[in-house]
DNA sequence: TGGTTCGTTGAAGAG
DNA sequence: CCTCTTCAACGAACC
């Protein structure tokens, strides 16, 4: 009987060690094993990627590549500039593949292509194993175990766990790896069917993404930021899973840190080093493997002479947030992206909603500007303009450097939704989706659900102040300073409310607060912004809409939100920006067109380039 | 995994 | 030594 002809496809899981996929394909004894890597279109044009988040990616896959080649010099991270669906089932035929291994992929997106491929796969007579990995235990299970409902809280999530039984320990990286097969491409390469690309504010020259299946010199090599198109990346952070372990191995040698590490405990204003362990955007590209995080965590914790924390505020804590949101991904699907037509979502009507394709009753890539000054709060907001020291810092690390600290997280989403501007959470979704460098869509989806009080957490009234908050913390504005630098001569008396210095300190400081951030200088002196809004005043406002929201209490998939009639039960009191125009769905995709046509093509991105 | 206000309490210092 | 004042520290109640 002739051995297996394996492609092991490479997905978010670009690592060796503790990977039951990987082991699984080398288990079949396999005659030839290809390591494989396509360029699915989805990722390239519709997700939302900054060139941060681009070179991490490039980074695993050249640490990966190195690594497969160091166990086999025949081998390496085969990449191939062809969407999966198209490519793998010629590459099926042309490398007569018996088996397709993979590991099981988690947001909703993923796990519909992956049907798909499968699919595909079975009617190539081809065989499809995969295993989790991603995940402690698999989500579907916890879902099952949950009783058949989304995961809703790390209580929840925990019983089910235990139902299911231990997290297996980490398996060790292999010894050896199988040569690949001969590598003919014997098929015309498709180019995928563009109809947007949410990335091109990204490109300073032209994308060649897809120009040649193995890439310019033909030898299925990594594409480089220039081979892209895109803007060099401006983060200090870097991807690879020989990073991934290291940072790992010093963070475990640290037994104190390890054992008694509670989430509230750590400052959101450290930088260099930062107060926590920044192994999140090794987790989503698989560099790192959650189980390998777990035990070398776990055992430290054991061993521990001291008192050590517990979840859900310790590290292993953490992670199991991750599990929570990932379930509830897998339950409720594409759904659970979205407040229209979520079960388990509150409804709110924030300024700035998501349009809704009536077909699908998902979102799409557009939204309603009910009002033109929360579009502008938007932009100031995104390119950290608003007058706010403390939210502005942390934007702009976000932009610089595509990670910031998870209570800084919270402080802007707060202040984006329920705390300040009270627009909808899809928009700040899709700003941490173009700059995180730990992006990962279940948990993006919940975090923002969970500070907006949309889900997961309800009180409302606990809101974060964009002065007291950071000023318990860091009083002298050491953070401010580094990423505000204009302000950087400020006395720590108005670091965080710098247009409360008198006219003569901001002089003396040099820079004087003045204008909306779209202008920088006036003559010698620098310019920030005036605050864009009262914030005690605003909170007050948002307060009072979201206990309105709540006292009608009705959920994303109510048939009064379904059909736009919710807005009779609203009124003009109720909202903090004034009345929202009733208008059933069917007027709201009329207004956007109309919005679209008024504004060039009504994308934020576009206003942005206009003031730079 | 908040902020603010207001009341209580007790330490510390002035006289 | 007593008395009065101040204020930090804490906790409850409310938003």
């Amino acid at each position: 009987m002739s051995k297996p002809r394996v492609i092991y496809w490479f997905r978010t899981d670009l690592r060796l060690h503790d990977s039951p996929a990987l082991k699984v394909a080398l288990d079949l004894e396999p005659e030839c094993l290809y390591p494989i890597w396509t360029w699915d279109p989805h990722y390239v044009y519709n997700a939302r990627v900054g060139p941060n988040r681009w070179q991490y990616l490039l980074d695993c896959q050249n640490d990966l590549s190195s690594s497969i080649s160091k166990l086999n010099p025949r081998s390496k991270l085969f990449l191939m500039r062809e969407g999966p669906t198209t490519l793998l089932p010629k590459l099926f035929n042309s490398w007569k593949i018996t088996h397709l291994v993979y590991e099981k992929d988690t947001d909703a997106y993923a796990r519909q292509r992956d049907i798909e491929i499968a699919k595909l796969a079975h009617e190539a007579g081809v065989e499809v194993v995969t295993r989790v990995g991603r995940t402690l235990w698999d989500s579907d299970r916890l879902v099952e175990k949950n009783g058949g409902k989304a995961t809703m809280t790390q209580k929840q999530t925990i019983a089910a766990g235990d139902k299911i039984g231990n997290i297996p320990r980490p398996i060790p990286a292999p010894k050896f790896l199988p040569d690949p097969g001969e590598l003919n491409l014997d098929f015309e390469s498709q180019k995928p069917d563009i109809d947007a690309d949410l990335n091109a504010p990204h490109r300073s020259s032209s994308d060649k993404s897809y120009a040649k299946i193995a890439g310019p010199n033909g030898d299925f090599a990594i594409p480089t930021m220039e081979e892209l198109g895109l803007t060099p990346a401006t983060t200090p952070h870097r991807g690879g899973e020989t990073i991934a372990l290291k940072t790992l191995a010093a963070i475990i040698k640290d037994e104190k840190y390890t054992a008694t590490f509670e989430k509230p405990n750590t400052a959101p204003t450290a930088f260099e080093p930062q107060a926590t362990t920044l192994l999140s955007p090794h987790l989503h590209f698989g560099s790192l493997s959650c189980r390998e995080f777990y035990w070398r965590v776990q055992d430290v914790v054991d061993n521990y002479k001291g008192k050590a924390s517990q979840p859900p505020t310790s590290l292993t804590g953490q992670l199991l947030f991750r599990e929570m949101y990932f379930a509830a991904h897998a339950k409720l699907g594409f759904s659970f992206e979205q407040t229209y037509g979520n079960p388990e979502c509150k409804f709110i009507p924030w300024h700035l909603p998501s349009k809704i394709d009536p077909k699908s009753g998902l979102k799409t890539r557009e939204y309603i500007v009910d009002s033109a000054q929360a579009d502008e709060w938007l932009n100031r907001w995104k390119y950290g303009r608003t007058g706010f020291p403390w939210i502005d810092a942390v934007m702009r690390q976000l932009r610089q450097e595509g990670w910031i600290h998870h209570l800084a997280r919270h402080a802007v989403a707060c202040f984006l939704t329920r705390g300040g501007c009270y627009i909808d959470w899809e928009r700040g979704l899709e700003v941490f989706e173009e700059w995180l460098i730990d992006h990962e869509p279940a948990c993006n989806v919940g975090n923002w659900q969970w500070l907006s009080c949309t889900a997961f957490f309800t009180q409302f009234f606990r809101c974060y102040s964009p002065i007291a908050f950071p000023q318990k913390w860091d009083r002298e504005g050491k953070f401010v300073r580094r990423y505000v630098p204009e302000l950087v001569h400020y006395p720590a008396k108005y670091i965080y409310e710098p247009w409360k210095a008198p006219i003569a300190d901001q002089k003396k400081a040099g820079c004087l607060v003045k204008g909306d951030g779209s202008e920088f200088e006036d003559g010698q002196l620098k310019l920030y912004p005036k605050p864009m809004f009262d914030f005690n005043e605003r909170k007050d406002l948002c307060m009072k809409g979201m206990k309105k929201a709540y006292s009608v209490g009705l959920r994303g998939n109510d048939p009064k939100v379904i059909d736009g009639s919710w807005s009779a039960l609203f009124s003009d009191g109720d909202h903090p920006l004034g009345r929202v125009e009733q208008k059933t769905r069917v007027d709201v995709d009329e207004k956007v067109g109309r919005d679209r046509k008024r504004r060039g093509q009504g994308t934020l991105d576009n206003v942005i380039t206009k003031k730079e």
